[in-house]
Order: C-alpha cells, then structure tokens, then sequence
DNA sequence: TGGGTAGCTTACTTCAAAGTGGGTACCCTC
DNA sequence: GAGGGTACCCACTTTGAAGTAAGCTACCCA
C-alpha cells in the first residue's frame, strides 16, 4: 500500500472533511458531470458543441456550470476565438493532465469493477 | 496517458451516466464519509467506536449508514464476537485493499494539491 | 426584418444525501 | 434500580447539487 490516511494527515493536515480544499476540488472532479467532462477532455481538446454530444444527457446549463467550477479550478482551459458562429475550445491544463493520469487508473478499476460491486439492479435502474 | 474515455467506452461500455454501476460505485466511495472510512481502514482493521473518533464529524447515523454500504460492495467485512459490550470489527477485503491501491494515489494527489486549485476561502469556510 | 448559429445565463423547482433526535438490546458496576 | 458502556436502528427534517424552462448575446444571411 502506498499511503495510509494517518500519513496524508501527517503531511497536509486534515483532508477531506467538510469544506476543505481537498473536498472541494473531489466534489468538482467526481460531480455527475466533473467526471464525464474530464474523461471526455482526456481525449482531447473539443468545442462546446463536441462535449454537449460526448457527454450525453447533459443540459447547457450544467455544462456551462460545470466547465465554469473546472476552469477556476485551472484543471480546464478555455480559448474562444472571435469567429461567427462562436467557436470555443476547452482543453486539460498541464495541471488536468497531471490529476487525469492520477484519476484514470482508478476509474478504469470503477469500470471494470463496478459490475462486481454493485448489483445488477442499479443495471435495470439505468436502463 | 494510461487510457481514454473512448477506451474505457470500448471495453465497458457507456460509464459514470446516472444510476449506471460505475456511477453508484463512485458515489459510495467518494461519498462525503465513504472516502474517510476508506482511507481509516486502510490503515488496518478498527472497530466502530475506532472508526467513529478517527472519522471526525461523522454522527452514528452516517457510520453505520456509510458502513452498510460498503460492506454491501464488497470493499469492507465486519466481523462480529459475541461479547458484551459487543465488539464488531471492520476491515478492507481484499477488492477493498484492490480499491484502495488506486485510489490512494489520487487522493494523494489532491490532498498535495488541492492549496493550489480551490482558493483560500474554503479552507475559511472549513473553519 | 426575420431566420439561423454557438455559447451561454437566470429564476425557480426537485429530490436524494446527510443530519437530528429519539430509540433499542444486553451486560457491567455502583 | 440507575447509571454507564458498545453498536446500532428509525422517523422525520434539512439542504445543496442538479434539473427545468425560459431567456439572452453577437453576429451573419436571404
């Protein structure tokens, strides 16, 4: 095992409790959407349109909200270019990059787990 | 860059959308006790009362809520001894130490680097 | 002038995660 | 009998993430 929670506390204090910057930016990147748009944006650099049709089911508005909360975070950047129709790209930051190589590996797991996790029920629930 | 979400999308299909098995998984690990109870038992096997002062906050209510969860995953076992008072221990399974070998990066990650990403006033408001 | 586009915003509503306050069973000590 | 302990449960309430519906901007084209 790499780390325990006695030793994260040991070097950045307490973590993940209400509040805390360390819970903030889990809430942002595990959200409903944080996840899909970030999965997405691994693929790479998309216009507004490409990640409303990637990430299916998402209205405009948490689009917006969510690409919003990624950008102050720094994890996403966004290059508009002033062009008509209006053209904006989002993109992972070198810092996005940084926390995907991080995420990826655990959510690969999530997905090839899931399905021994939780009951095929939440499968129905979906459908 | 280990993967994509179209690679992911490839071998398990569509992921993380609402009430899909990824998305209930990820919900409970990174739930806003399931991460705490997580990291705590990864630094070995504790009992409730253990559990209830290593995760700060947390009310019974949620300990044993968060508890059942987990326990229904697959990712913690209890083990009961019939004693008075009554001792009940809890541990990662082995998919739960599974779990745990890839999340603890991340969350590590994000623990280094959550200072950097969500401004100061978080952490005013955590206190 | 009315049509279109992409990319957003806002006011209000919904609902599930989490919280509160009360309770239980059993044994021990005083 | 009354107080303590551990390990939970339950009915009800709160609240914030997410959803809905409507709207907006800036520009081009016929």
């Amino acid at each position: 095992m790499t780390v325990s929670l006695a030793e994260i506390r040991r070097s950045s204090g307490e973590v993940f409790t209400e509040g805390c910057p360390t819970r903030v930016v889990l809430d942002h990147i595990m959200s409903k959407w944080g996840v899909l748009v970030l999965l997405a944006l691994t693929d790479g650099t998309q216009r507004w349109g490409e990640l409303r049709r990637e990430v299916q089911g998402i209205s405009e508005k948490m689009l917006a909200s969510t690409l919003r909360t990624l950008e102050a975070d720094g994890l996403v950047s966004r290059t508009s270019y002033p062009e008509v129709p209006p053209r904006v790209e989002y993109a992972l930051t070198d810092l996005g990059r940084e926390l995907m190589q991080h995420m990826l590996p655990l959510v690969q797991w999530v997905a090839v787990h899931a399905g021994d996790i939780v009951p095929v029920e939440a499968d129905a629930a979906a459908s």
